[in-house]
DNA sequence: TGTTGACTTGAAGCGCACTTCATAGTTTAT
DNA sequence: ATAAACTATGAAGTGCGCTTCAAGTCAACA
């Protein structure tokens, strides 16, 4: 188990970040002490991971919250989620199309400016 | 030349989102008549096109005013424009891996739940 | 003539994803 | 015993990218 400053350096997180997506139920309720500190699993640190994944991936966080919805209810929503990371997976895709447009754009424009 | 309201139509974007975009120096300054309403030019569309692919490939307004900054000095910065957007397509590269990263860490953690 | 409707501006408001702050309790080291 | 370091909470603050609002100007039409 580790504290909440352990979890932040081992995730590269910020311990509000942490108690953030714990509010926001991005992760699974964590443990407490008596105190009521907070005292993370190898499996909480897994699962901050992955939710740093899809974040890092611009997943908003309403979307990580059903997709980890999805996840707790184990294998039966397999491809519910796999479903959901091909949706993200072309979001991605189209950003590449419309990158290599707005290159293709400025061509035309430049032409315009004729320098 | 095109009134606000057909300058809108013809991108999909606000009259608001247009007037946004010029203050924040994304678009060069826009004609007025005399009665200082803007007229936007087949060229102004074309170039609001272009920002608006930029912006649906999430490039920040920022980085848009920086990229548009060098597009108006014409050619001779097309290598400086060429490397911002090879950038910005690292960057949807790595969102993709993050994603896949997220995939095998969701297999990891649903082997936890043992279902 | 007056009332729509499109246009102008600056300012305020909003949703998102955090971050920072204020206040207070706990643990550890000296 | 006390100071330093860590933890907790709720609330407020921040930056981004717009969107909406308030107040006014201008053109066209019944």
């Amino acid at each position: 188990m580790y504290s909440a400053k352990e979890a932040a350096e081992m995730t590269g997180l910020s311990t509000a970040t942490l108690r953030y997506y714990e509010k926001e139920q991005l992760l699974p309720p964590i443990a407490r002490t008596k105190q009521k500190y907070r005292q993370y699993s190898d499996s909480d640190i897994e699962w901050i991971k992955m939710v740093q994944c899809l974040r890092m991936a611009n997943v908003p966080i309403q979307s990580i919250k059903k997709y980890i919805a999805l996840l707790s209810q184990g294998g039966k929503t397999m491809e519910q989620r796999y479903i959901m990371v091909q949706d993200y997976i072309t979001d991605i895709q189209e950003q590449m199309i419309h990158l290599k447009n707005a290159l293709a754009l400025d061509k035309n424009i430049l032409n315009g400016i004729a320098d």
